[in-house]
Formats: structure tokens, sequence, C-alpha cells
DNA sequence: CTAAACCCTACCCTAACGTGATGGTAGGGT
DNA sequence: ACCCTACCATCACGTTAGGGTAGGGTTTAG
């Protein structure tokens, strides 16, 4: 009852998209490529996800916009579930990973404030 | 010495790359496609771009993260470039742009606190 | 038990470039 | 007159992250 990570309500593709609001076509294809396989299907072939993969999948819609590949995305998510002190020295994937993350957020800030400039110029002729 | 739009200096293909920091090939398809059509060629074929080429270049780059296609950047640069009142009444085209771009900047704004969530989340990991 | 609502695979399609391959040009040097 | 190198050209196919839709099976509410 206490379980770690509950996984007792199970779901369809349906309502998984629409909780996430994402697509049936973008899951399934998350699918497809490995980087959120539903953990189970029916007799008939519906896909099956629980909670753990809508939690799996919000975390992927927040990483997406800052410019991994779907395969990298993967790669994260293995690393961030890999028992904390698995490889103590090394090369460190995550840092890497860290590095690019806050690479592009800095961009995503200068571009926000472009996008702003860009309105003010549509702002005085529309 | 005041005169509006300055074009007296032109360049190649490689340059106008090098002063907007995009691609070779990225500025060919602009080209391509029609939304930054090369001003003149060399007899020899080379692209040749003006100044005014490189500022609008700059717009597009300005543009292009706010999510329009790039036949509806050269459809909004067309619009920009026409005289101000030449269709006083009417649907105003460049409203329904400006709509978009507000809206595409409110999600850049929000995409932008996912991405520092999820880099406090790998900071505390990596 | 049926019909509506939902889901499946398989396939082709798209935008916006990236990535060679192969060959021509600009223009300065010998 | 010839060469060299940096720069430029056009194919043409590859890639990513899905969108669209055809044709057909599955679930589930009534």
């Amino acid at each position: 009852m206490t379980a770690k990570t509950s996984s007792t309500n199970t779901m369809h593709i349906g309502e998984l998209a629409e909780r996430t609001g994402l697509s049936l076509r973008t899951i399934r294809h998350y699918d497809d490529v490995g980087l959120l396989p539903a953990t189970a299907r029916t007799d008939g072939g519906f896909r099956v996800f629980s909670e753990d993969d809508y939690e799996r999948l919000m975390v992927i819609k927040q990483m997406k916009p800052l410019g991994f590949s779907l395969e990298e995305m993967a790669e994260i998510l293995g690393l961030l579930a890999a028992p904390d002190g698995s490889a103590p020295e090394g090369p460190r994937p995550l840092a890497a990973f860290l590095e690019r993350a806050v690479h592009q957020r800095a961009k995503m800030a200068r571009t926000l404030a472009q996008a702003d400039e860009f309105i003010q110029k549509l702002s005085g002729r529309a």
C-alpha cells in the first residue's frame, strides 16, 4: 500500500493523450522509438500505460524544448533512473546534458527578447 | 549620409552567412523558396546580396522562433514592405500574424520556466 | 448483442534544412 | 598563359519528429 512507485491506475492511449496534451500520433511514435514504451498491451493489442508512464511523459514534454533528440531524451531518462551512485568516477554524462540544457536556456531567453522586439515592430504596423 | 535605405555594399553568400550566423545551406534554401531572393548573380552564377538583403535576413532570423513557416515569413515581409495604408479596411492580415506572435511569445515564456525547472532537476543529480 | 467510441498497423507525406559528391568561378601569383 | 586556392554552384538523397488516412479490429456502455 505504501509502495514507493505507485502504479495502480492504468489507462489507454486516449486518456494519456488528453492528460498530457500530446497527440495520439506523438505518443505512438514515442512508443515506436522506445522513448515511452507502453507498459503492457491488452489481448486485443491496445497499449496500456501506467501512472509512471504519465509522469515520464510529462518529463519528456518538459525537456523537449531544450533541443534534445528523442534518442537523447531516452538516454537522459535512463541515467536519471539509474541508482544514484552507480559509477562514481567517469565522464558523468548527465553533466554534459546539463551544460547543453543551460546553454539552450540562455538561447531561449535571448530568443524571447527578440520575439518581444519583433512584436513591437509589428504592433506599430498592424 | 542620411539615406533611409542604404544599399551600396554587396557581398557573396559566405559573408552574408558569417554576418548573420546562418549556414550557407540555409541561405541557399531561403533563396530557393523565395524567402530571400539574391538580388543578383555574377556572370559565373554566384549569388550577390545587398545590405538590404542582410537586414531582411536578420528580420527573418528574428521571427523564425515565433513558429512561422518560411512561406508565412515571406508573406509578412511583403505586408511590412507594402505602403502603410494600402488597404485601410479589410481583414488586416498583419493583425492575425501579430496575434499568433503574441501567443507564441507567451508559450515561450512558459517553456522557459519549464526549462528552469528541468535544469533544477538535473542539477540535483548531475 | 449491437453500436458507438476507441484503438491498431502500415504506409505515404511534409518542412527545413544537413550532408556529401562533383564541378565551376574569382582573382591573385609565377 | 597557366596555376592555385578559397569560394561558390547544383544535384540528390538523408534526417527528425511527427501529420494524415486507409482499412480493419477491440471495448464497453446500453
